[in-house]
DNA sequence: TACGCGTGACTACAGCCGTAGTCAAGCGGG
DNA sequence: CCCGCTTGACTACGGCTGTAGTCACGCGTA
């Protein structure tokens, strides 16, 4: 996660590394056209996520098919990281804030943070 | 967290939040220019952080103190809301995947996580 | 009073992003 | 063989952000 990637970008990037090697053809149909967006507007920006290095691409049988080199789950992960660490600066207090305000934390998410947390902490003491 | 702000934009808003009402003269003295940035950049980034209505205004014996109507706790809060929504389309286990792997936790933040995912925990064990 | 200095408003400009139009080339059908 | 459709490259343009120069004004001091 090096350069920048814009939030529209990061959409159509998503896109990409859930539903595997796509054409722009097909990004257009099943994302871009439902967002009401133009064709030259998915090229182009697929062709600056190639050029930012996020996303590869392989002809074939005449046309190019994009995919994205990480996994979507990686791929968020590292956004994440991203923004902890440019926009926070390393501090997890403010998350911790926002977790203590939101009334909308999912039974899923909330196990999965309790594990995270949970894992965190035994891997301390071992330390 | 209406209009967007920027990275070096939030960065004023939290030392302007932190520190106080400040006049610019005192956040280019304390903040700018150990960051090498002319007086005008900060003057300009605060009056759009003013526009924006990030940060309010009075004139105190012919200068203006600028301070931030937020505390700089709940403005990070309100950042990590806005990115939570925005980029992650408020799931949290992106998060939960950057702290699996995440090896520099502070003791403190793992604390701090930890009480408030119990705190969440018996939250919902009420409803 | 004239000048320098702090302060603030205005202006500028480049880079990035969102969005899109247009042009050219290839391919398949009439 | 010509045409239209799909695909891809190039170009454009406005908005936002980072950065800064410049101008004008008021205040205090020589």
């Amino acid at each position: 996660m090096k350069k920048p990637v814009g939030e529209q970008e990061l959409s159509v990037l998503r896109y990409v590394a859930e539903h595997g090697p796509a054409t722009v053809g097909e990004v257009v149909e099943r994302f871009g056209e439902p967002q009401g967006l133009a064709r030259s507007t998915i090229l182009t920006v697929m062709e600056r996520l190639r050029l930012k290095g996020y996303l590869t691409r392989r002809k074939v049988e005449g046309v190019f098919q994009y995919a994205s080199p990480v996994r979507e789950g990686e791929l968020l992960r590292d956004v994440v990281g991203d923004f902890v660490q440019r926009t926070l600066s390393g501090s997890l207090s403010p998350f911790a804030a926002y977790l203590s305000d939101a009334d909308d934390v999912s039974d899923k998410d909330l196990a999965q943070l309790q594990d995270v947390v949970a894992r965190l902490r035994s891997k301390k003491r071992k330390e």
